[in-house]
DNA sequence: TTTGCTTTATGATTTGAGTCATAAATGTGA
DNA sequence: TCACATTTATGACTCAAATCATAAAGCAAA
């Protein structure tokens, strides 16, 4: 997260998005640094018979689709608005040269892509060796620590859908609906009126 | 890639690994920077029945183990020497040192996780939604864009065994090689006594 | 408050990658 | 050159997650 008021100072201009809306499409060159003022953001990509993947879901004051931006590179997912968003857009020249004026943002910077890199890394694996019911609990571990669930006398409140449980870890949501029953008889979580709590 | 000259003056050390030597451990905290000299190392992690995955292969001059590094956080996978390896390892105080006096090199390491960010994203989206000879083919255009495969009359020769493709893919050997098989019948590649090219 | 959409839920069936067994070719080191 | 490990290869079988079908609960908006 870079201050509000250095990312005004290069220029930068709020857009305003609805739920839905398509920030960037998947395949086309990136133009700006985005950073979130409210709402939440997610990156998906679509293999060819529809099936969604999410790469990441994004919320107040976090930036996305940084890396094609370092790179000259096209987007290798969109990001879609889940939910009505405020977002702070600064034209990528500019942000460059934001970056080049001030060595203390790269720090943060690279911070916050080796924090992604540390979670890909960890559901590669989870991904790719692991069974349905290990995934799941994995990624809502991932979530508890990174994102800002709410904690009640119940445990961390699971703040996602079934369904983005399985577009996240790449499972289908009836696969993800069994997991989280059978973890809940193995005590791993709790489910309280069809919320997830941990 | 930083300069030699730059990381030797920030009192880098070489040190020589030979062949299935662990750099180091899953679960470790990091102490150095490493930068590949010469050699081969993987980065690789074991699910509970001992599969393996392996989350990247790096190469000279590569360097490799950073983001927990940066973030203070244990290592989600070990780094295993490939091919007999020589190893250059700054301190992590003096890495640090090194990174805030030379801000130009901020920017290199933001494009290099940026670009592994990236591998990682189309890899995850591959992994889990796609079939496995599309993840097998999206794995072989990956390395030839990024490792230096060479190239001869017959295309480029994918210096990969199809374990090593089965374990960066998540798919099992005998799958990997059914699908190089089948993807040589459409004529995607060609397998010349045993070697795959494209 | 009615209508329609999303989310959670469950059972039956299918299927494709994993598993297992086996072997030949190749490479490596003693 | 011989012994052993690694890599590629193939067929048969298994099984777990995907798929398909269906439905009820919850929610959102008209």
């Amino acid at each position: 997260m870079i201050a509000i008021e250095l990312l005004e100072k290069y220029g930068a201009i709020q857009k305003n998005f609805t739920k839905t809306a398509v920030i960037f499409k998947e395949g086309k060159l990136p133009a700006y640094y985005f950073q979130i003022l409210s709402g939440e953001v997610k990156m998906n990509n679509y293999n060819d018979d529809g099936r969604e993947f999410i790469q990441g879901i994004f919320y107040k004051n976090q930036s996305f689709g940084e890396p094609p931006l370092f790179l000259n590179q096209n987007y290798p997912a969109s990001a879609v608005v889940v939910e009505d968003a405020e977002i702070l857009c600064v034209p990528k020249e500019s942000f460059m040269k934001l970056l080049n004026e001030n060595p203390a943002i790269s720090i943060k910077i690279i911070e916050n892509l080796a924090q992604r890199l540390y979670y890909k890394s960890v559901m590669a694996a989870e991904i790719s060796t692991h069974e349905p019911e290990h995934r799941v609990l994995r990624l809502i571990d991932y979530a508890i620590a990174n994102f800002n669930f709410k904690k009640d006398s119940n445990g961390y409140l699971i703040n996602f859908t079934r369904q983005q449980i399985g577009d996240l870890s790449g499972l289908r949501v009836e696969t993800v609906i069994r997991a989280i029953k059978s973890l809940e008889k193995k005590g791993e979580l709790k489910i309280i009126n069809r919320k997830v709590y941990r």
